[in-house]
DNA sequence: TTACGTGCAAACGTTTTGCACAAAC
DNA sequence: GTTTGTGCAAAACGTTTGCACGTAA
């Protein structure tokens, strides 16, 4: 079972000025395939599952490029190890405490569906005076259905 | 200018069944006193600046260990380095994205009040069929005072 | 006196770098 | 033919561990 390269991936690299090289078509295609969050290391274990082998020192410096390109967006898990996003439309992770498995989670409506509880009920004063806010990261920490049914298991 | 060791870190570590050695006060002494978030790079920093020196494996030895009996919390910051927080009410991050630096925050009435905007305003579905939300982590990144005022002034 | 904490040096896992060869343009 | 990418091995970095000695109870 090869990995598919969508003509979609060479294009994309070349749109952002990068030569379309087997390594970042792979890693794209990869990460695309499932809209996966892999570590480096997840990668190389499954790029060699799918008979296709990297060094590691390409891996890292080929993911340092996408990102550097706007391809892929880097960020910390949980436990600080490093994944790859290639989803650059605005959303959230859904993260396994468990396992680490992320999903995307687009919110609808207003965050306050799912947040309910304020953290202080209490009446506010600006966040931080003298602070610009340019961005923010909400991270739901959870348990995912396959973790869920372990532990029911045992 | 010596650190001050308050009688009630003495207490606090007693209270949760640890030796109160030096090590442990003086980590205690330094992230409580501006209820700071360092690394433990940063902790040896400001501890050798304060006249006082620990050797890196005691320092992490003892983060561990504070972490393990509940006095401090871990997190991983921006850029994927661990940071010790004391602050063990319920709060949120305020990270500058120029230098690095952490405040408190503790949002107050609802948490749209500063998130105005839902990530995607389509009729949603529930977050993702299967999965336990157990906790949610909520960082605000921006440009703290002092870097603000460094990019007017170029 | 016994249990626990400290510091050194070595080990470890992850990420980065220098460099020769190979591929893309 | 020039520029850029790849892979190997070595280095760098943050964190952890083994162990002899020191300190707390």
């Amino acid at each position: 079972m090869k990995i598919q390269i969508d003509p979609s991936i060479t294009e994309e690299l070349q749109r952002h000025g990068l030569r379309p090289t087997r390594a970042r078509q792979l890693i794209l295609a990869l990460i695309e395939k499932d809209n996966q969050h892999y570590t480096p290391e997840e990668m190389l274990v499954q790029l060699n599952a799918l008979g296709e082998r990297l060094s590691i020192a390409t891996l890292y410096q080929n993911l340092a490029k996408l990102v550097d390109k706007g391809l892929l967006v880097k960020f910390v898990g949980l436990d600080g190890e490093y994944r790859y996003d290639c989803n650059k439309t605005p959303h959230h992770h859904l993260i396994c405490r468990s396992c680490g498995r992320i999903v995307d989670v687009v919110v609808k409506q207003s965050l306050d569906t799912i947040m309910p509880r304020p953290v202080d009920p209490r009446a506010g004063q600006p966040l931080q005076p003298g602070w610009k806010i340019v961005q923010r990261r909400v991270d739901f920490i959870g348990v995912c259905p396959d973790c869920s049914q372990q532990t029911e298991e045992n």
